[in-house]
DNA sequence: TATGGATCCATA
DNA sequence: TATGGATCCATA
């Protein structure tokens, strides 16, 4: 897969300069790139059909689950994770490392009941200092919002160090699954973004494409979420 | 319907201190307060069963209708309105009133085409010293953050004075729609909209809720009735 | 085509 | 129940 673009909204501090920040949005990076269609292809080759009506096009999830599998290695998410580091050897520590659905530590209410935090970052990069938070988007544009303040809120609050949200060019947009975020109607509010407080961190929009269009591919399957009938 | 909070999250300036801003919020809540369900019954009473299932629940978008309609006096949309009076005596300037469908000023791609704005503030009240957004929450929850980001945008620009979102209270979300916008998961984000650089403004979330609740009122109905994918 | 929805899904 | 998502809709 291509990456077409990445906007480094926002660079700020010792950790925009670090090493440390250079070698993690490189593994990011070079996971994306690693991203095919069809699985095992070498390379990323979209069916060319509009994805805005009803079964039609290509659907958007199994595009991120393999680059999340590539960059955690495969390892169990965070909850299972824990757990089973608990039982081999009474380590723990999850450092220096990426991990899947990372809990979020900003942006979720306190529960009265004290309940567990459903959700998490698709990826996060625990180190000493910190984290960096990888999102992947395939929802709504609007959820890219949603998104994109999650971040913005964890830097303005400390709670991470660094954000990197990857989002469909308008060209690949076209393909996929009607509204999914796309970085044109992003664009818009990157201001807003980088118009917020904090002196120590870093935020990048990476876009990505295909590398290809043809016929001869599987469109990737869409689901039966929303207002689609299954 | 009851207004059950209003959350002042900016409030600066001398626009905030103004006379002018006093009224344009009291006309607002009390358009808000003047919904009624059914429409007719001088109050606002929801059918309780849960809107998270298929045909279930209550829909959202009527709800929002006749408040728009209540504030802006029934008026043609921004773009008739302007033809219309054009037309009738050449005297096309829209102040100190409220008009449905003002073109927002932010938060749109410059079209290469230079094509139209699609879309539009759900009201706004437009001022010798500039606008007032209203905006009424039917979406998903994540739609809400683009809603907050557009008006957060507006204010650091200085496109809009004001910026007013109305979202559902926690419980009366729990009768609606699965995943529509609401109050509980807004939250967390205020001090996000806090933090913007604006000193001359006012940003309000107001929190609706049902006056009632009895089996003896209809459902508000969903978008999919009567249509072929209902 | 472009934009703001409106609705239901999957999973913890 | 709670949350992030995925899918199609209505209208300009």
């Amino acid at each position: 897969m291509k990456i077409v673009r990445v906007e480094k909204i926002i660079e700020r501090g010792p950790f925009a300069a670090s090493q440390e920040w250079k070698r993690i949005r490189r593994q990011a990076l070079a996971a994306i790139q690693a991203a095919e269609w069809p699985v095992g292809s070498g390379s990323f080759t979209v069916y060319p059909q509009s994805g805005k009506k009803t079964g039609e096009g290509n659907g958007v999830k199994p595009i991120k689950d393999n680059v999340i599998k590539m960059l955690t290695g495969g390892k169990p998410k965070y909850g299972a994770l824990i757990k089973q580091r608990l039982n081999e050897r009474n380590n723990t520590a999850i450092l220096d490392e990426w991990v899947s659905e990372y809990p979020w530590p900003v942006g979720e209410r306190e529960k009265e009941t004290g309940g567990s935090r459903p959700g998490g970052m698709d990826a996060a990069y625990v180190f000493r200092e910190g984290l960096v938070c990888f999102e992947w988007e395939t929802g709504n544009i609007s959820s890219s919002h949603r998104s994109l303040n999650k971040m913005c809120l964890g830097l303005l609050k400390g709670r991470i160090k660094g954000g990197m949200l990857v989002v469909p060019s308008r060209e690949l947009y076209r393909y996929l699954t009607d509204r999914i975020g796309n970085i044109a109607e992003l664009e818009p509010y990157f201001d807003l973004c980088r118009s917020i407080s904090c002196e120590d961190g870093v935020l990048d929009i990476i876009v990505i494409e295909h590398d290809a269009l043809s016929t001869d591919v599987p469109k990737i399957p869409k689901g039966t979420d929303g207002r689609a009938k299954g």
